[in-house]
DNA sequence: GTAGGGCTAAGG
DNA sequence: CCTTAGCCCTAC
């Protein structure tokens, strides 16, 4: 749409809700204005003519269809708006997008919350009644639930649709997420806005400040803030990440989610310089993957929709919890508190501690006999069958090891996953890894990675590169050394068998 | 970064 | 007790 300079187009220059005048003084704003109006050319060649001239309220930027260095953007009404506002317009949708997702979030941390208090007492008593208690499960579109008409009505009924639609959309959320999310934007939209302080505003308000260059200052000042953030944010991560192996399993998924979210609010901040509102919520979301966490480890484990994801996560992660126990009195740097209520939620009840008593006294010991073996020379044969692990191996341990085993093969590679530095950063120096079966798509993976490899490598194989190569199918702990034990064992294992041929 | 060999958990 | 498979350490 190309406007001239019309008088049309001076009135919509200075309305009186310009966003600027409310932060900005009237002598400023007088000025501002007399300069406005007297700009009747374009902004880049000063010349006059015809001119796209931007539609946003309060934007004097006017420009030749030839001066503008892309193609000019308009809406779906066809109106123009020069490069800065349709960035801006942009930035304001995702803003949106975000408190919507938010917003679902917390609803969705008060519904488990009143869960977990309501259904989950019995459901640690009874083991078996866990499977047919009402159905938690964090997906939806599962309409058989009495859960969800409770949280209907705890929460009212107005937005339920949309916080429902949204919170399936946050577990798989990246930026297809947020593109699906736009279908429920209106939904939301109003309440969304009302929370927000007329972002409009201060975009223009630093546009204006900012002169030729639009808040090059507030821009550095956001870009500070951000960083300050996000030194806050991985220093609460690190303080997840030392209160065990279980935070580690679930860290990269949270991780990911952090990272989307950061980017989305570096985008918004280095435009727009003000979002320190948002770092209550930023905390809020982090506390929301907290909550997640300890639903994951304990409460939904069993009464999940039949997810074996989270079954299978559960069981691994009592196992480690355990481990946890053991270290920390022993740990020189004391864990935050924060594992606290995951050791006394619900896992632990009183007999579930006097049984694994013994045990965890056991491996204690041989965890802390470890650092001498580290130093000494390699252990004898005799020492390996003295290891206690053996003797007091249990066979309730050896059945859920078992039973672990059987599901790993379908199930590993769909977990989260959890990347090797994360691992070799957190966990004790003297832990040994969880052990980690190979799936048969990873070892497909690695045959294709060998046989794709083996015919440019000169001598020896390129076992990062191989790794790099199947990323998508190796779990994340998988180093390149994993993956030539794996080889070795592959090619001892197909020897053997021709030798028994 | 990789190879080789030893250690160890887990299962039979 | 043996075997297997994954993990770890050390040398190169």
């Amino acid at each position: 749409m190309i406007f001239s300079q019309d008088d049309d187009y001076m009135q919509r220059l200075v309305p009186e809700t310009c966003d600027v005048a409310h932060n900005l003084n009237d002598e400023t704003v007088d000025n501002m204005d007399i300069d406005w109006i007297k700009e009747d050319t374009c902004i880049r060649c000063n010349r006059g003519g015809d001119l796209l001239v931007c539609s946003e309220i309060g934007c004097p930027v006017a420009l030749h269809y030839k001066c503008m260095c892309c193609n000019p953007k308009f809406d779906d009404l066809g109106h123009f708006y020069c490069p800065y506002c349709s960035y801006k317009r942009a930035i304001l949708e995702t803003r949106h997008l975000r408190k919507n997702a938010m917003l679902a979030k917390q609803a969705l941390v008060n519904f488990i919350d009143k869960n977990v208090v309501a259904g989950n007492g019995k459901n640690q008593k009874d083991g078996e009644s866990q499977s047919k208690e009402p159905d938690l499960s964090l997906h939806v579109g599962n309409t058989s639930r009495p859960d969800h008409e409770a949280w209907q009505r705890d929460d009212g009924g107005g937005q339920n649709e949309s916080v429902q639609d949204e919170e399936g959309q946050q577990n798989e959320r990246g930026d297809a997420g947020l593109a699906s999310n736009r279908q429920h934007k209106i939904v939301v939209d109003d309440e969304a806005c009302a929370n927000t302080s007329t972002p409009g505003a201060s975009d223009n308000v630093h546009f204006r400040e900012g002169g030729i260059t639009p808040g090059k200052e507030l821009l550095q000042d956001s870009i500070i803030k951000d960083k300050s953030k996000e030194a806050t944010i991985s220093e609460a991560r690190c303080e997840f990440a030392e209160d065990g192996e279980k935070i580690q399993a679930e860290d990269s998924q949270l991780i990911e989610n952090s990272e989307h979210e950061r980017i989305l609010e570096e985008e918004d901040s280095q435009h727009e310089g003000i979002f320190e509102e948002e770092e209550g919520q930023e905390e809020v979301l982090n506390a929301c993957h907290v909550n997640e966490e300890v639903l994951a480890d304990g409460t939904l484990h069993a009464s999940n929709e039949g997810s074996q994801d989270y079954l299978e996560l559960s069981e691994e992660n009592q196992g480690k919890t355990e481990d946890e126990e053991q270290m920390q009195p022993e740990a020189p740097i004391a864990p935050s508190n924060a594992n606290v209520p995951l050791e006394t939620s619900d896992t632990d009840t009183e007999t579930l501690s006097a049984r694994h008593k013994n045990r965890r006294f056991k491996r204690r010991a041989r965890k802390k006999a470890r650092p001498q073996n580290v130093n000494s020379p390699r252990k004898s044969s005799s020492q390996k069958s003295n290891s206690p692990e053996k003797n007091f191996r249990k066979p309730n341990e050896k059945a859920a090891t078992s039973k672990n085993k059987k599901i790993s093969a379908s199930k590993k590679a769909k977990q989260p996953r959890e990347s090797p530095k994360q691992f070799t950063k957190t966990t004790l120096p003297n832990a040994r890894r969880k052990r980690l079966f190979w799936t048969l798509e990873e070892e497909d993976m690695l045959k294709e990675g060998v046989h794709r490899f083996s015919a440019s490598a000169k001598k020896n194989l390129p076992w990062r590169r191989i790794l790099d190569f199947g990323r998508h199918v190796f779990h994340a702990t998988r180093t390149p050394i994993d993956l030539k034990d794996k080889w070795k064992n592959m090619m001892a294992k197909d020897s053997s068998t021709i030798m028994r041929r």
